[in-house]
DNA sequence: AATATAATTTAGACAAATCTAAATAATATT
DNA sequence: AATATTATTTAGATTTGTCTAAATTATATT
C-alpha cells in the first residue's frame, strides 16, 4: 500500500479524533487538517477505494483494520523521530512537533526499526505519549485496575505505585516481583477485587488497594 | 524562498550535471530524473521564473547563484543523511542513498546543523563525497598540485601523503607542520612546481614531488 | 547547401489535492 | 410539523507535475 503524504495526514487525523468515538465527523478532520469540509469528503472517496476507512454518504468516519495499522506506524514514525531530535539533537520538546511532522512521511521500515533500536526502543515519546512498537502495540504501563479492563490476559509486573514496606511484604510473600508474569482469571465489580494467578501456583485473590498499586504492561 | 521536492530534485540534477560543464542539456536532465524532456521545459520555465536558473529556448540551462546555493544545502542535507545511516544506524554505505534521497527534503537549518554538530561536523560521506558546510563551502582534502589549480588563494595544511623522513625532514626545515596556512603564489606549468608563501617568511618554490604529497584544505 | 537525425519545445491532456459556491441532508428549535 | 441552522456533498475550477504526440530548431552528414 503506498500511500501519498497528504493521505498519511488524513489517516493520522481520523485515527488521533476516533478515539473512543465510533465515527468522526468531516467538519472535525477538516478543522484538524485546517482544510476545507469539502475536500475531506473528497479524500474520503479515496481512501474508501483503498479500504483504509469505512465511510458513508453522511454517516461520518472510521479507520478499518489495516487503516488502524497503517495510523500507528505513522504514529510510531512520529514518536520515534520526536525521542530522537530531544534526545540525541537536543531539541527541547516543545519544538520537535514541526520536524518530526515531515520526517514521519519518510517510508522505510529498516530505518525506522533501526532508528528505535538505536534510541534503546524507548516506549514513550518526550511528551509522554506512549510508541507503539513495530507490530503496532503500545507497551502499556499502568495500574491493573484502572485501565487494564480485560479479563484472561497474561500482563508483567512493572513497578509499584506506593514503596511501603507492607505492601511489598505482602508482594514478596506472593511472590510478586519486578518481571514476574500474572494471568489475570477474573475481576469482581462488586469489590473491584482481581483473581490471578502466577505460573505453576494455585490462583488468589487481590483486594482493589492492592491492584491499585500494582503497575504492570501487556506483553 | 520555498521549494516543492520536485524542484529541488530538478535544482540538484543540474548541479550534479554541470561539473564544469557551462550548460546541461534538457535531456541529460530528464535522463537522470527519469522523466521526460518536455517536463524538464516545463519545470525549466518555473525555475527561470524563480531566479534560480539561466534558461534560453534551445540553449541549455545552468544554476543562478542563488540555484547553485541552494543545490548546496541539498548536497549538505542528503550527505549528513548518510552518515547518520551509516554511522549511528549501522547501513552499510551501498543501501543508504534512497532512504537520504527522502531525508534530504526535510527542511530545518536548525535540525541540518543540529545534526551535523551531533556527527562531528564530518567532511566528507560514507562514500567519500565531500560535505559542504552551513555556509555551502566544502572543506577540501586534496594535494596540492592535482586538483587545486587556482592561484593566490589560501591553504591550510592538513596532511601529508608520503609518511617518508626524508619528506617530513623537508617540511620541517621550511617550518610546515599541520595546520600551517600556505599562499599559493604562483605555479609553473612546465615542472609542476608552486612558488609558495608562509606567513612572516620570504616566498620559496616547491618541487613536483613535495606538492604531490602535501594535503591541504581550502579555508 | 540540402537533407537526415537528434534535441527541444509546444499544445493539449491527465491525476492529485485542493478550493469556492451552490445544493442537499441531518439536526435543532420553535 | 414546519422552519431554521448546521453539516455534508456535489459541481466546477485551479495548481503542480507529469505525460504523449506533433511541431520546431539545432546539429551532423552527405
Amino acid at each position: 500500500m503506498n500511500l501519498t503524504v497528504a493521505e498519511e495526514n488524513y489517516i493520522k487525523s481520523i485515527y488521533k479524533l476516533q478515539d473512543g468515538q465510533a465515527v468522526v465527523s468531516t467538519n472535525a478532520i477538516a478543522y484538524e487538517l485546517d482544510t476545507k469540509p469539502a475536500s475531506v469528503t473528497d479524500m474520503a472517496k479515496k481512501l474508501k477505494e483503498k479500504k483504509l476507512i469505512d465511510y458513508e454518504k453522511y454517516q461520518g468516519i472510521s479507520l478499518t483494520a489495516e487503516g488502524k495499522r497503517i495510523a500507528l506506524q505513522i504514529v510510531r514514525r512520529h514518536r520515534l523521530w520526536e525521542c530522537f531530535l530531544v534526545e540525541k539533537l537536543s531539541f527541547s520538546w516543545n519544538e520537535v512537533h514541526e520536524i518530526a511532522e515531515e520526517l514521519e512521511h519518510v517510508r522505510s521500515e529498516k530505518l525506522i526499526n533501526r532508528l528505535s533500536e538505536f534510541l534503546g526502543n524507548p516506549t514513550t515519546d518526550p511528551h509522554g505519549d506512549p510508541i507503539p512498537d513495530a507490530q503496532g502495540k503500545f507497551s502499556k504501563t499502568k495500574q491493573l485496575i484502572s485501565l487494564d479492563k480485560a479479563t484472561a490476559r497474561r500482563l508483567e509486573v512493572a513497578g509499584v505505585a506506593d514503596q511501603s514496606s507492607a505492601l511489598l511484604e505482602f508482594l514478596n510473600a506472593k511472590g510478586i516481583r519486578l518481571g514476574t508474569q500474572i494471568d489475570v482469571i477474573e475481576r469482581y465489580e462488586f469489590d473491584n477485587s482481581v483473581e490471578i494467578k502466577i505460573r505453576n501456583q494455585p490462583a488468589f485473590t487481590i483486594s482493589e488497594q492492592v491492584s491499585k498499586n500494582i503497575m504492570v504492561k501487556t506483553l
